[in-house]
This record gives structure tokens, sequence and C-alpha cells, in this order.
DNA sequence: CGTCCCACCTGATTGC
DNA sequence: TGCAATCAGGTGGGAC
């Protein structure tokens, strides 16, 4: 499910949790698309590891581990239906768990994800991740991103390779806050365009980031996804529904194969 | 390489 | 009520 803020709020919650803790042992569930990395590297990695800490990068969970001096990083994409969770070993385990690793205290990280679209990898070299980090980049280097691209403003804003983290919610929500149609060649903005666009994105981001972190407990535990309702859309979801400036009816389009949802008055 | 489109999955919701 | 169609917050690969 998780963009940018809803990962940086479970990568803080299980972080705040599990930091120096020693995974004994691991589980594997063996459905193959689930592993980036073969299982039996996983398990070897991250067995015996301590847990040096946990962090977001794009919409990657990248866990730290140091064994003996040798340095390494589990990497947990989310994809659409993912969880990271904590959680005491004698609670059930649910449905589409896909990894467990018990700590040293008997306590579980359970990766679980029905959809399978999530991710599991380990690297022996600290991660980078794809493209730039959205809430911290500057007017130019952000404009830079966009020069010369024909596609649509709201395709590149998903293109992970430009700026990773931004998603479908993210990207719609702060097109509409920025003024600007998301189908609009993405090179063909104006620079006070992208101007706006970058401090509208990383607003939004912010906020979501500021109101995740109020319910961490609800994304880590048993509870999963309830927190993210909390953060009011001015668009995405609002198909037909009054735009809340305007009053005009929000368009829903779809625009490189993904729902986007834009109020055809307050965006040009 | 840039762009477009579809496949990959299950589950919740909508519509007949 | 029941069942099928539709849609979902993400990527990655193949075609052009």
């Amino acid at each position: 499910m998780p963009e940018l803020p809803e990962v940086e709020t479970i990568a803080n919650g299980v972080n705040a949790r599990v930091r120096g803790a020693r995974i004994v042992s691991v589980w594997t569930s063996g459905k193959p698309q689930t592993f980036k990395s073969p299982e039996v590297e996983i398990e070897a990695v991250l067995t015996g590891s301590v847990i040096e800490g946990v962090r977001r990068v794009g919409k990657t969970i990248v866990v730290s581990l140091q064994k003996k001096n040798q340095k390494a990083e589990f990497l947990v994409h989310l994809g659409m239906t993912g969880r990271l969770l904590v959680a005491e070993g004698d609670i059930p385990k649910p449905a589409h768990t896909h990894a467990v690793l018990t700590l040293a205290d008997g306590r579980e990280v359970r990766f679980v994800d029905p959809r399978r679209f999530g991710r599991l990898s380990v690297l022996r070299e600290a991660y980078a991740g794809p493209g730039v980090e959205p809430t911290t980049i500057g007017d130019v280097e952000f404009a830079a991103l966009f020069k010369g691209r024909k596609i649509a403003i709201k395709a590149a804003l998903l293109n992970q390779s430009l700026l990773h983290g931004v998603g479908n919610i993210y990207a719609d929500e702060s097109l509409f806050r920025a003024g600007i149609r998301p189908t609009r060649p993405a090179g063909k903005l104006t620079y006070a365009e992208l101007g706006r666009l970058r401090v509208e994105l990383q607003k939004v981001l912010a906020r979501a980031i500021k109101l995740g972190g109020s319910s961490v407990s609800d994304y880590v535990d048993a509870e999963g996804m309830s927190g993210y309702f909390q953060i009011e859309h001015a668009v995405y979801g609002r198909g037909g529904e009054p735009c809340k400036v305007c009053g005009t009816p929000i368009k829903k389009i779809v625009v490189g194969g993904r729902g986007t949802h834009f109020c055809p008055v307050c965006q040009h």
C-alpha cells in the first residue's frame, strides 16, 4: 500500500522496537516471487545478525545489520499490500506471512503480503535507492529532473529513478495543490510551476509523515493500515465529488496506467 | 535510452 | 442474496 510517508512511519516504528536486537532464526515461505535474493542467502545473512537500525530509502524499508564486523542490509519493499509487523511469538501468524525473523527475546518481525507485490532482498553494501530523495531536494535539482521529458508530469513523479518515494496519492495531491494538470508534459512546465510543485509535494509529504507518526502502533502492530486515512485527500479517491476549492466535480482519468484525479478548473 | 502498456497477485467493493 | 466484474497506495520487463 504504502508511499513515502507510510513507509517512513513503518520504518521508524520498527526501528524503535527492534534496534539493537539479535536475529536468532529466520523462516521464509518459499513463494519465489517474494524473494529478490535467494531465500538461502537471506536466511544466511540475517541469522545471527544484530539490527543496527531501520530506515526508509525511497519506498524501501532498509534494515542495517551487523555480524562479526560484517555489515549488510535487508531490504523490504512492501509493494501494494505488504506489512512489516513486530509481534510476540505466541500471537498467531496472519495469513500470507512470507517471512519471520525470530529475535533473541522471543519477539518476531513478520513480513505479511497478500498480493505478493512486495520484495525481500539482502545487500552487502549500503543501499542508495534508484532516484533522488524528494523530501530534501532543492529547486534547481528538482527542475533538472524533468527537463526535456515528454511524459506526463504525473507519470514522471511516479518514476522512481527520478524521485524515489512518491506514489499515486501524493502525486495527485501535490499536483492539485500546485494547480498543475497531471497530463502536462513534464518538460514543458515552467521553472516557477516546478518550484510550486516541489514546495507543495514537500508540504504534503511532511504533513502525512507527521500524521502517520502519531499512529505508529497502528501500522506496526496487528491493526495494519488504519492510520493512513487520517489524511484528508483533496482529489485522490474523490472522482465525481466537488472540488474543495471551486466545487467543480473532480475528474478521474488514467495517466501512465494509474487512476488520476484532478480538478479541471483549478489545475492548468 | 525514453516511453508505453501489460503482467504480476489477492481481496474488497460495486453492479447487475 | 449471489456472483461476476472492476479496482486497488507498485514495480519490472518487453515492444517500439
